[in-house]
DNA sequence: CATGAATGAGGCTTCATTCAT
DNA sequence: GATGAATGAAGCCTCATTCAT
């Protein structure tokens, strides 16, 4: 009989602890003794489960983003109408609750470090074009139902995403003139003006 | 007669070659040897302009700033409609030259190292705030000659810098979705449903 | 009726494979792991069969003498006559086939450590001391039978046998001088030397 | 004024270093900190001069050899006849000081090293192929004079030079029937059967 | 002004060894 | 008998920083 695989727990619990780290102190600081730590384990058993200090960073990164995908996937699944939904996309990516900022700071790293890694732009790529259609699916399901304005779907999708990116930067940032209550003002704006 | 000190040029020579290395391997692999061999200097030398390296690198930053700031300000001072003037600042902030992609690879790091260090999210508040100054005035000026629909003019800046700095994010991270020209045409729809 | 424990043939499965990895990557770079992975076994296993990493090289070094001396046997027990059996000695250790020289390899890596191991001291003085008995009375029996010219046969032994060692490790080494085929000439002419 | 090169001086500090520590422990064992600490220097100044362990060892070999040539080089020049010159070679390649015999040690280890390093086995073509032809001058020499029987020089310098090393190898791994005397008389037995 | 030799703290990584199963 | 997960000690190497010149 099979051991209950150790493996995978110990695996998840190095990449929460990844991430967690990652979102504190970023990328540039971040020790494999400190996610050990933080892991609970040795910085041996670290590097048990992955190679190097880059493989469990990148493992991390798509982990983050697997988590993500996850807390979101109730909101396309709701029956909700198309602008409550999208409505509620922008609200689930407000960095107001610390599970999200800590996704979003991980983010924040993955992009620096996806300028010089392949691997890593492959997973951006994957995430922005699930992101793209789904968002641009529901706006054509909101056109189509005649709740939201005319317009090329994918390139307000394009609108709407960017927007989101470039606004959380700013209040991850801790910029005072973009709180999480502007960003939401901004983005509720853009979406009132994408209706009728 | 004594030569204007030396000293300015060899500072403006380093933060200069910070700013290339800085785009071009990141923060987190700079090297302050790096550096002054990029600069034509010593090891020592960079240490003599500058206390450390941390010291190095925020004056870096500004100075990215600063010269990027220099480099948009004939696009506010022409006497353009606000309409052409809204589409130079966008075509503007296109990474579509070498001298752009340089100057977005510096901001993306300043990003990810500002999460943790107040002087720099000055700096970013510094510098956003007068883009969404600006940016809100050409608007206003749009509207007052009725040549752009009605709106807050602060929120329909935050939008469109929003926008480009996400999108931007995209192309720099070589998403092959969202190419400079991609970018371009997104940011042109959204400048379209501005006016009348 | 119990097989004869499987135990004896894990042991030698380990030894073979550790004298292996010793001629491929030497003692210095040799990680039980390797070890355990050419003998197709797990980690843990070599050491349920050898104390400690220590043990297991002493032991194929042991092993690698052992298997030496069994494959040179037959030339000793041949009838033929002494000339000939130390001609059929030099050839035997002309580093020409595999084994050959995997079996000079794992010697070379025993002397290095030889020289501050006390226990693989003795084991080569086992060895020598046995060639050297072997290969003076063959000459002995040559001077008996008018075969070859007076001397005293342990130090005419002993140059034979350094010749050979000396000369094997140039060949080992790679020199372009010294070929297997020049070493095989230059100790047939030691050997010639020794007739009338 | 180019300061007097401390470079230089401690370049070779730091290889005699690596010499004495190659000799006490062994390349298998040889830590850089050991290194430094005998050449009464830090970790990272070992490192300041020398890219890595490994371009540290090499180099050290390479001093090795010099300096066993430079030892050598008073009895190839000095007038003696060639009987007398053959004599002094072997003799000065006696492990009987603690010079010589941490020079033999070391070559001792480049071997086992130089069997997967080109880089060695270039150095030991180089030294071994001088040594040769030294040797082989002086048989040839002490042939023309009528002081040493006829045969092929070179094949009596490889005898010669193969039998020297293979005997030092015994004496240095402490055999107890191959002592320094015995590879003096038994390397004397040799050169007296070379004469007439 | 400028240099570059020197340092040493600290990080990543390797790997023999242990031990629960 | 055998395994392999886990450990932690220890080594190599990097690199910011200092300082004598």
């Amino acid at each position: 009989m099979p051991r209950p695989s150790v493996e995978a727990e110990r695996r998840a619990q190095i990449l929460r602890a990844t991430c967690e780290v990652l979102a504190e102190v970023g990328l540039r600081a971040l020790r494999v003794s400190d996610v050990a730590k933080r892991a609970g384990t040795s910085n041996g058993t670290v590097h048990y489960y992955f190679a190097n200090k880059r493989e469990v960073v990148h493992a991390a990164f798509d982990d983050n983003f697997t988590r993500s995908i996850e807390r979101r996937r109730p909101i396309f699944d709701s029956g909700e109408d198309p602008k409550a939904r999208l409505r509620a996309f922008v609200r689930s990516y407000l960095p107001d609750s610390p599970e999200t900022v800590q996704a979003w700071r991980v983010w924040m790293e993955l992009w620096s470090e996806a300028l010089r890694e392949p691997e890593l732009q492959d997973l951006n790529e994957r995430v922005y074009g699930e992101w793209r259609r789904i968002v641009a699916a529901v706006i054509r399901d909101g056109q189509a139902q005649g709740m939201l304005r005319a317009g090329d779907a994918v390139e307000l999708a394009n609108q709407l995403i960017g927007m989101i990116d470039g606004l959380a930067i700013q209040v991850l940032v801790g910029s005072r003139s973009m709180t999480v209550a502007r960003m939401s003002e901004v983005c509720d704006a853009f979406l009132r003006d994408l209706e009728s």
